[in-house]
Order: structure tokens, then C-alpha cells, then sequence
DNA sequence: GTGAAAGCGCTAACAG
DNA sequence: CTGTTAGCGCTTTCAC
């Protein structure tokens, strides 16, 4: 004999009111005797009964749930920007529906439509880059999107991001501010806009600024993981660098720890910057200068014009940039 | 004019079926004729036809989601986990609400109930412990729940953890047989029974077996953060420990630089054992000696225990233990 | 201030 | 193999 759900039905019947008066006071509404909501109150509580979200979001076409599309959760720069989110939408009173895309172009558009298909009223975006296909499907739906960290070259939706162009030019600038006359530049797919656009037309004005002059022999791509800069450390070396600018701190930890090893001195005899400033910059010694996101806010601000887009309020500028800085620790002189 | 949602009743006008055997093809299921499951799909594709999950849960009383509440994303530990969880979710066609609870005892309670309110359909709790107030909520609802890196003293759940016992117990035997005398056994709030009842239990068995005898000033609890560690190297030096067994990584990378900045040499004259492996545990120098956890497959198998259980099957073993093990690295003898 | 009634879009017997 | 018919539990006009 299964426990019966008790509906908004009985509700009604126990206190001898209608539905819609029960749904009125569910939901807050004004119109509503004081007696008669006490009254209803009294037996919501008496009948323990719990509103069905799947329900009313059936008939009000309103889930107050978001999507959130990330690369990987378990990466500590995505899940940071993920906790940002969380937080605003709970502010909100709306739920994420998160799922993994692993950065994969095919599982992008899934889950995508997996989203959409359980009618969340918005969805953010997190990837290395924004395919046509995907694209496509943002446009094709009326749901909103907002990218988090991330960049559309024509930006059609709405996104949070840093200046990466500018962070990186202050970053090369203050390497070659201290005498170095060969910086190594160390990026992830230079297809990555962020990394083959932004990034590295900072890298390059920084460099023209001082007289310095680009060599693709100094630009590395390369994973980012730790190993891989372990590794690629001796390749940096025999580029004939004396600096280099990271984009993720834990490759920059490898080739620091690379280095090292190998008998180079830092900032003595090699400079390093990177990009996070997460707990690993803190840790290695000497700790690594670098460039500083709000990662947190980053994704607050993206949930909170999300919640703009999705009540249709007019928005002044779909694209924010929040402020970055740099934090000097020992990898730099 | 807004766009006109089409709906299973569109594509069965178009086609000339009824909305049963629509949606039989949508489903998947066998018992339509070849010719005509083409012809509804021929339809659905030129209508651009997408089922709408959420009218299909009201209907089924499924959502084909499960609710996840987590400590805090942005920590490494549980994003881990998070990942496993997702991971095995999308393999079984689920999607996961993520929601933080910051270990809050009302937040979590509050969060479930959203989380109830939106139909989903199992619940995976991580926490550091488990009120009796949550537990009354899980034992009120129906809902199957599997607790993953997470102990509930008496267990009416499911449940995915290593044996944290017997994992810090080889730990600090490591430590004795190295022929430390005093060990400092450096925890989290020893309230929460993985620390006071798991670890403090094995940190205690191991001393006993070796003819150490327990003093309570070699034990700390404190907050796992870097800084924290930092600050209580001093605090560990003063008790005259010559090694540490640490529960977290973080914790232990400060306590570890800590004692190197006040000049005690790692592992000549101090030991150190921590217990999650993370890249942490190899970015600082020396690499720090740490028992593994799996906590990808916990929260894989966390994730898979709990398909078991929202499809009723029969589960041999609601606690399940996966294996660990200890790496040495730079930090011990 | 309150009620009646019509859906929201889909699933699930039950017939045939 | 296919169609008919009830709902699932709630919101939302529209009356009164």
C-alpha cells in the first residue's frame, strides 16, 4: 500500500477552500483573507504536504532551474567559476543542472539539448571555444545563454570575462621590464581564442612595446598538466628563454619544478608568471607570480545576468569585463 | 507573435497517428511498425520536434535526475568526487542539481527539500557528518539516498568510502616504524566521525601496536586551509612530535612549508604523512608521502549504487569499501 | 477575496 | 501494431 502523494487537491478539499486559493497562498500571493490563509497554512502543515516543482513547472512553463555546460568540474579553474554560479542562483532561488562537456565539441551539443529539453529557463556556458554547431543551437532556442569565462569572437550572447589581452601584455611587459630579452610564451591550443587571439596579441603588443622582437621559436603549446610541463621545461630551456609566461598555473608549476631541477635558478636566472593565482602558486617555492581572475565572481556576475536575460530586463552592456591584476611573489625579480 | 511550441500532438496530426504511437518511437519502443516509426520520424524532423522532460516526468513520475549535495565544488576533495558522480550519472542517462551546502546542518536540510520539491529522483549527500534533522528527512521521503565519502554512524543509507580507519592506522604505523616517538595526529573537527571515530580509531590502534603510548597534546584540529597549516607548524614543533599524520592535503602543505620556513629539514628531522594524493602532494618540495582514496570511484560507485537503488534492485551490500593505499614520496624516511 | 474550469505536454493502461 | 482515454499536480484566466 503506497504512501498516497498528498496534492494541492486535498489541500483544498481539508480546508474547504478551491485550488486556486491553496495555489494563491503557496505562492505568496496578496489576495488572500488572512483567516482563510491561516486556515490553509494550518492544514499544509497538518497534511505535511509538499509542492510538486515538476508540476508547476509544467504549468507555468518555469522551471527556475539553469543549466550549467562545463568542461571539467574537477578542475579547480572551472569548479571555482562553477561555485560562483551555485551561489548567485540559490540567491535566486534557482537550481544548476550541471553536466561535464570535457571540452568535446559532439558532448557539447548533447547536453545542450539534453538542457533544453528538461526546460531550463537559461543556460551557462563554459568552454575553450564556441563552435558554429554550438552556436547554431544557442540561437535556434529562445533560451537564454551566457558565457562564463569564456569567448564568442561575434558575441551574439551574453558573457563574463577578464581582459586576457591586457592581463597578458602587463604580464610580458613586466618580464621584459626586468631585462628579459627572450620571454618563452606557454598557452594551451592556440585555437582557443582566448589562448591564439587574446592572449597572444597581448603577448605580442607587450613585446612590440619594448623593442622586443616575436619568435615563434618561443611559443610553446602544450596541455595543462603538471607532467607536461615538467617536460616541456627542457625544451624552454634550449629555446634560449630567460622568462616565461604561463596560462594555467598547474603546467607553470611543472616547468618550474622542471627547472629547478635541472639546475636553473628562479627568478635568478629564469622569471615565471602565470595566470590563476590558485593555491598551487602558493605552494611551490619560490611561489610563482602571477596574474590574478576573480574566478568566483566571474560566475556570480554571469548568473546574475543570466537572471537579467531571463526576466527580459533591458541589459546595458551583454558583455562584462571584470578587473584582473598582478601579484608579484619569487618567481619574478 | 511568439513561436508556437510543437508537441507530440502536432507530430501525430502531420503524420496521421495518434500520440501514443508518437510517443512509442520517442521512446523507443518495439512495437510500431518500421514504416510508420519512419514516417513520425520523418515528421519530427521537419517539425523540429523536441519531448519536453518535464511534461513526460509529471506524466511518469520520473525526471531521470538526481539531486547532489556537496560541501563546496570549488574544493578539490569533492569536485573530484563530483566528477565521478556526473560521469556514471550521464552513462545512465541522468542528470545531476548540483547544489553547495557549505556543511551547513540547515542549509543542507533546506537544499534537500528543494531538491525533493523538484521530483528528483535519488539524492547522493557528501558532508562531514549527518544530523539526526537530515536523517529524518531522508528516512521521511521515499527518495533513495547514497551518502559518498561520508559516514553516517548508524547506517540506514547507502554509502561509498575507503576504510578511513584502517588507511590511517598503516599511516601512522609507517610514522612508528621510522622510529618516531611522537607522532602528531593533525585532523579536521574531531566531531566529525571520519576524524573522530575513523582516523583518531586507527591513529590510536597503530600507536598501541607499536608501544607509543596517546597523549592528547599530539592532537590538533583545525580548519584545511594552507594558512592554517602554516600557522600551526609552530604550535607542532612546540609539542615535540617528530612527525605528523595530516587528514588533509592542503592543511599539510602548509604545515609542511611551515616547518621548512622555521628550518627543520623534511624528512631528516620531521615526517610527514597526508591522506589525498592530490597534485598538491607533488608540486611542493619535498613531495609529500599521502594514503590514496579513489575519489573519482567513489563517486562513481556512489552514482552507480544509487541507479541500483532508484530501480529497486537488489542490493547485496549497501556499504560498500573501496580499496586504498599509501605512495612515499619526499616527505618520509 | 474566492472558485470553476481549462489546460501545460506527455505517459500509460486498456481496447481493439 | 495502433488508437482512446484518463490523468500527473499545478497555474491561470475569467467570473462572481
Amino acid at each position: 500500500m503506497e504512501k498516497q502523494t498528498i496534492t494541492i487537491y486535498d489541500v483544498a478539499r481539508e480546508a474547504n477552500v478551491s485550488m486556486a486559493t491553496v495555489s494563491r497562498v503557496v505562492n505568496g500571493n496578496p489576495n488572500v483573507k488572512p483567516a482563510t490563509r491561516k486556515k490553509v497554512l494550518e492544514v499544509i502543515d497538518r497534511l505535511d504536504y509538499r509542492p510538486n516543482a515538476v508540476a508547476r513547472g509544467l504549468a507555468s512553463k518555469k522551471t527556475t532551474t539553469v543549466g550549467v555546460i562545463i568542461p571539467d568540474v574537477s578542475n579547480i579553474f572551472f569548479a571555482s567559476l562553477a561555485r560562483g554560479i551555485d551561489d548567485v542562483a540559490t540567491m535566486y532561488k534557482y537550481n544548476i543542472i550541471l553536466a561535464n562537456s570535457d571540452g568535446n565539441d559532439e558532448k557539447e551539443i548533447n547536453v545542450l539539448n539534453n538542457l533544453l529539453a528538461k526546460q531550463v529557463d537559461g543556460v551557462i556556458f563554459m568552454g575553450h571555444h564556441i563552435t558554429e554547431a554550438i552556436r547554431g543551437e544557442f540561437s535556434r532556442s529562445k533560451t537564454p545563454v551566457v558565457l562564463a569565462g569564456s569567448i564568442d569572437p561575434d558575441d551574439q550572447v551574453g558573457s563574463v570575462n577578464i581582459n586576457y589581452q591586457e592581463a597578458t601584455k602587463e604580464a610580458t611587459d613586466l618580464l621584459a621590464k626586468n631585462g628579459n630579452k627572450k620571454i618563452a610564451f606557454v598557452s594551451g591550443a592556440l585555437l582557443d581564442p582566448i589562448n591564439g587571439r587574446e592572449r597572444l596579441a597581448g603577448y605580442k603588443a607587450a613585446l612590440k612595446e619594448n623593442g622586443l622582437k616575436y619568435s615563434e621559436g618561443l611559443v610553446f603549446e602544450s596541455e595543462y598538466q603538471y607532467k607536461a610541463g615538467i617536460e616541456l621545461s627542457q625544451r624552454i630551456i634550449n629555446s634560449g628563454a630567460t622568462a616565461a609566461y604561463v596560462v594555467d598555473d598547474e603546467l607553470a608549476t611543472g616547468i618550474a619544478n622542471g627547472l629547478i631541477d635541472s639546475g636553473v635558478k628562479i627568478p635568478e636566472e629564469f622569471e615565471v608568471i602565470t595566470s590563476n593565482n590558485s593555491l598551487l602558486t602558493d605552494v611551490i617555492r619560490p611561489g610563482l607570480t602571477s596574474v590574478t581572475q576573480p574566478l568566483y565572481d566571474i560566475g556570480a556576475v554571469s548568473m546574475r545576468l543570466l537572471t537579467k536575460l531571463m526576466n527580459k530586463e533591458e541589459i546595458d552592456e551583454k558583455s562584462v569585463i571584470l578587473p584582473h591584476g598582478i601579484v608579484k611573489k619569487g618567481s619574478t625579480k
